[in-house]
DNA sequence: CTGAAAGCGCTAACAT
DNA sequence: ATGTTAGCGCTTTCAG
């Protein structure tokens, strides 16, 4: 910088302000500037930049699973909408685990990032959040909720999977089995608390056998739905919780020789990119994947910008595909 | 930094090396220092750090899609090896665009990321990467190649190719069409390369008619597939060079009514994650991209090392995965 | 084994 | 309209 500000004749306080467009420069002087920039190829160093100012324009993202494509188009479009307001997105995997969850964090406060969206392991309320808030780094929570006064975003849990089981319901079904997600995090008590209220609604109480924890694993998934798919008392119907556990129930299912929905109906929360080349076609509810990461990074902005509100909590609805797993038609 | 070092009875230049462990400390120093870190909550500041030391511990990655579910298992096997590392990672999307990928390179270049990993969009030999070079950051390409000499990892695409259309050619067939991904790229000229080395061995002409251009999307895909496959000289099976192509050669296929393999054989380079759900279940070269990613990490710690070698490209093999849309049995 | 001090490259008052 | 200069918070010789 010193070398443009020598060549171009000025100080480099007049370098700085031509470059960020921090005040009034001369045509002349700012063209001179310009020359020296490009002869010397001046690249300037956002690190220092930072370190003055004071402000990184950066924002960390700190997502439980980059492998699940759930994820993945969700970093897409934090991506997105971080990079129109000229700002660049650090990632860090947590893998689902308050351990590395605590490192990615750290780091990232460590970086001096300007926000930070977190999509929460089980547990974070407790060893990560905390550190998070007091260095009252702007904060906004994605996907599950934690209670804790701070802005989230997230899918609509309960009635989603309401509706999924009521579709069941009134096709005649009366005996639905139910594949849960990982135990202690909210999408996973908020879906199930659907699936609850829509048996309720219809007098129909909840038979412990047919809830199957599925730990958001799919193995876990296909063993627990393969013991109960070939037990003699099987469900009609199955209502599985989120893409992980659609994937394990669908294998069980179809190891066992049970077509879908002839022998068995299914519908599903979380819908999958491709699903027109599936077979069967599943009914499911969608999430909105890029309006989740957009309104978060809005929510942040707003944040970062100072701006004072009390916290909120968006639910973005999910969309009803009906297609042909349910058996309807 | 200051107040820790007051408190603690020493130096900011001792706290500094405790914390980083940079020198020998006295057993009692460190743990004094440790004790005010504790009791001031005190986070050290890695831009100041960077800024200082010159290094900023972090690696940019541009890559061309993040919404592709491809590229997102590419950024989760970056981003776990650069954090084994004591890396961390900053993604842009260039959305395939040397407009964009400029703006992201730019971006990166001037935050001073100690090394860059990038997916080359078309023409970003000449816009984006001759800038990178000049700055002498560690660089290295992935998926696709390009010619400028540096380090280079990618799938194998020709031999892959190649034996995807031999197994066809051995099932008989002799009218093979085939979907190419974008003009201009290496995956694209390499893997139809294969196309043609497997028709050549059994001296069969390349028949321009059942060549199709997808331009790596779908509804292009789709609507070429659709026209080749309505006319009345259609062939007899059909190669799609990747999973975009993929996708929109399925549909058009479905579209028309026709089955495979029973009106049509199928293969295709890339495999797609849930492939067992698919209908009919694939027969394709998957890319291990694992170790892709791992690898590219692996070449670019070496250059940030300062490990002087020449420029390598690995490809790394892909996987023949043999399921049922060949028409096999 | 520890401290002093000179920067790292920039921003933003404060001057002029 | 432009220049001077005091930091931003840390690392790292160089001394002791």
């Amino acid at each position: 910088m010193g070398d443009v500000a020598r060549i171009a004749g000025v100080s480099t306080s007049t370098v700085s302000h031509v470059i960020n467009g921090t005040r009034k420069v001369d045509a002349s002087t700012r063209s001179r500037v310009e020359a020296a920039i490009k002869e010397t190829g001046y690249r300037r160093n956002v690190v220092a930049r930072s370190l003055a100012a004071g402000r990184t324009h950066t924002v960390g993202l700190s997502i439980s699973a980059l492998t699940n494509p759930y994820f993945g188009s969700l970093v897409h479009a934090v991506e997105r909408a971080l990079s129109d307001a000229g700002y660049v997105l650090i990632v860090g995997d947590s893998h689902d685990d308050v351990t590395s969850e605590k490192r990615v964090t750290d780091s990232l406060l460590d970086r001096k990032v300007d926000g930070m969206i977190v999509a929460p392991a089980a547990g974070s309320e407790r060893a990560t959040l905390p550190e998070i808030r007091r260095t009252r780094t702007p904060l906004v929570l994605i996907d599950r909720g934690v209670d804790i006064g701070c802005d989230q975003v997230g899918p609509e849990n309960s009635a989603s999977a309401r509706s999924l089981t009521e579709h069941l319901l009134d096709l005649g079904h009366r005996r639905i089995g139910v594949v849960r997600g990982l135990a202690g995090i909210s999408s996973t008590t908020e879906r199930f608390d659907g699936y609850v209220a829509a048996l309720a609604d219809r007098g129909i109480a909840v038979d412990a056998a047919l809830v199957l924890d599925g730990d958001s694993n799919t193995d876990v998934a296909e063993h627990e739905v393969r013991a109960l798919m070939s037990g003699e008392d099987r469900p009609t119907a199955l209502v599985s919780l989120n893409n992980a556990m659609t994937i394990g129930a669908l294998k069980a299912v179809r190891s066992l020789g049970l077509s879908i929905p002839a022998d068995v109906a299914f519908v599903c929360y979380d819908d999958f990119e491709w699903s027109d080349l599936f077979e069967p076609k599943l009914t499911a509810a969608a999430q909105d994947v890029e309006t989740i990461g957009a309104t978060a990074v809005e929510l942040l902005l707003r944040r970062i910008r100072g701006e004072e509100a009390t916290p909120q909590r968006i639910r973005v609805p999910t969309t009803f595909h009906h297609r042909n797993s349910c058996g309807c038609v």
